[in-house]
DNA sequence: CGCTACCATGTTTACGCTGACATCGCGAAA
DNA sequence: TTTCGCGATGTCAGCGTAAACATGGTAGCG
């Protein structure tokens, strides 16, 4: 009379169906089963038909763990990502999520808290042993680091980073980001463009960086002195808070959107207005970058094409046996100049060329 | 002399190493093996050193299928998830994915494009297909439709969403968060609070609007036209822009942040000051909120305890084994007013009390 | 009419791991 | 000394699936 094994509850759910119940039920073997349940051809409609409804009786799902052990395919993908709230990783994690369901894989990700080597060889680590049938890792600035070995036996694909290229990437062309971002200011008659980075142990703020101090130069302009925010609309706002009180500021360049926001504010808050005094340009392109006040300039990134050549890439690798190392492939996504209302012509009286 | 077959490459990778590599090596049985690989006691210190060189030289993993197949458990937790790319729902994820390691499980996430039932049906049949211990759904408004079965064998908790609480869940006090904004507001000396609310299918949306509506009633103040958004800072614009146009409109609550920042934008345009002329409060405390033109007052969410409290009730579903579906438990996580300064006291002239 | 092909289906096996049980050896208690 | 017990290790089976191979029946062809 105790209430364990209450046979009344017709849901006595011991154990999930298996191909050898459906197989008992539909009067077949569990290798006709098998067939059904993987759609191939040599099966009699008529018993196709017995089998799928038994299947549906009992509600029967493959068992994954038994296929995977068997077919040594887990059609699963690995994703190793820095701060899913950062939101480039989110909308590249999102792509990444759409281009893998739609080739039969799933995603199991894991975020790495501290930016340190050891967190992520032990989320590649994690990643492997739980079985992933490749691996894409996000914003990899920390393969920087020598020591790191993604070489688990699975392949990988980097998204916006790797600067050696040990790996075959999906990179954002920054450069060409960073350098559209100058030259608009430049075209628009500032004399020069301050440039307020990112984070320096990012690999994509460093390329900003460079493009930016590069187009300065090949602009014959002088090259002011580069300060290093971290991403947030908090640093933004204190190194902003320098660069409006110097006068001789009227062109900036933020490497994210945040920074150019707290930027703005603090030149408002100093007096300077955007952008009649001074214009600012971020990057990433925000979805309310275009409703922040005024309407934010910004490189859009199209995180889309990322994540889904992140997955092209990794697909590949891991379709072509493990063999052929295969010329190692770079793929460059192109980001775009949205112009709105935070830069204008520079002001005549001050810095004007 | 055709290049696959190279026997002089070490690394015929012709399959992992499995446990019983490792028992030939180290010159034990695969059983020992086993016990060093999950840390049991029994096992002389001598062997077990001997053992563990072995891995170690083989690089030998554990083949988490076969474990899953043995032992029943995946030791993953599959999470299904509108639009990542949505603040919350990052900062949700993010949680999730730290407290779920720190139980050493892993994520299987599935981003959810449409809004359709069937969407999401077919992300949580892929989910229990593809092996998981448990499941999180996030942001589940769809859950109203009563033809959804979440019910597929594997515990389930719902986080911000389940109107009719048929799962555990952890919830946001969405009602006490807007009971705060309107009260708020209304302290601060205005006749009324005007609301743009969330998507009509959003269930977080509409017990902010219904809270809302009651704080109103609560204090006597008149109930004006509730205006729906789609959480976007372009609808916040345009719902903006006709809000402007009324000047008896002193206070607005905003469904969310980026609702509240499209809101000011328009506002700012048909030239109404924040906070002077009007005030705003959002939901949400993006990490940008605090350097918005003006820095927004709004209600802070709690993602981190939403993450960690849904883990935490998950495993103990899980643990406690399938049967008792003991009292299915609410946990309630209530969120804080965070005050800024898009809010003032209401213009003596106009509207005041 | 007899042989071959081929198709639907069944049987067997291996995948890698761990739980249950068996064995062996050694020290302590009687 | 005998016996008991316990700890270290080994043996074996089974988890659910799909590949490989086996079987048996039928249609087509000479």
């Amino acid at each position: 009379m105790d209430q364990s094994e209450t046979p009344g509850t017709a849901r006595g759910r011991s154990r999930p169906p298996s191909q050898a119940d459906v197989a008992a039920l539909a009067g077949v073997s569990s290798q006709t089963v098998s067939r059904v349940a993987n759609n191939r051809s040599n099966v009699e409609p008529e018993t196709r038909e017995r089998v799928l409804s038994a299947m549906r009786i009992l509600g029967y799902q493959r068992n994954s763990a038994a296929r995977a052990l068997t077919l040594g395919r887990f059609h699963v993908l690995g994703v190793v990502t820095f701060d899913v709230a950062a939101h480039g990783n989110a909308r590249t994690l999102a792509a990444i999520s759409r281009a893998a369901q739609r080739a039969g894989y799933s995603l199991n990700v894991v975020c790495v808290e501290d930016r340190t080597e050891e967190a992520v060889q032990q989320a590649v680590r994690q990643l492997t042993e739980q079985a992933v049938d490749g691996l894409i890792v996000i914003e990899a600035q920390i393969l920087d680091r020598p020591g790191l070995d993604l070489h688990s036996g699975v392949p990988v694909v980097v998204a916006d980073g790797d600067p050696e290229r040990r790996f075959p990437s999906v990179d954002t062309d920054q450069a060409a980001g960073a350098t559209a971002a100058t030259r608009h200011l430049l075209d628009l008659g500032h004399r020069t463009v301050w440039h307020v980075g990112g984070p320096q142990d990012s690999y994509a703020a460093r390329r900003r960086a460079a493009a930016w101090h590069a187009a300065l130069k090949a602009a014959g302009a002088p090259v002011p002195p580069l300060r290093y925010g971290d991403w947030t609309a908090a640093s933004g706002y204190e190194i902003g808070l320098e660069l409006a009180a110097r006068p001789d500021v009227t062109a900036v360049f933020a490497a994210n959107d945040q920074l150019a926001l707290g930027l703005v504010r603090a030149l408002h808050e100093a007096g300077r207005r955007v952008p009649q005094d001074v214009s600012v340009v971020g990057f990433d392109d925000l979805p309310e970058a275009a409703y922040y006040l005024p309407p934010l300039t910004t490189i859009r990134q199209d995180f889309e094409e990322v994540g889904r050549q992140c997955v092209a890439q990794l697909l590949a690798q891991i379709d072509r046996a493990s063999d052929t190392p295969a010329a190692e492939r770079i793929v460059t996504v192109t980001p775009d100049l949205v112009v709105r209302a935070s830069t204008a012509r520079a002001p005549e009286g001050s810095a004007g060329r």
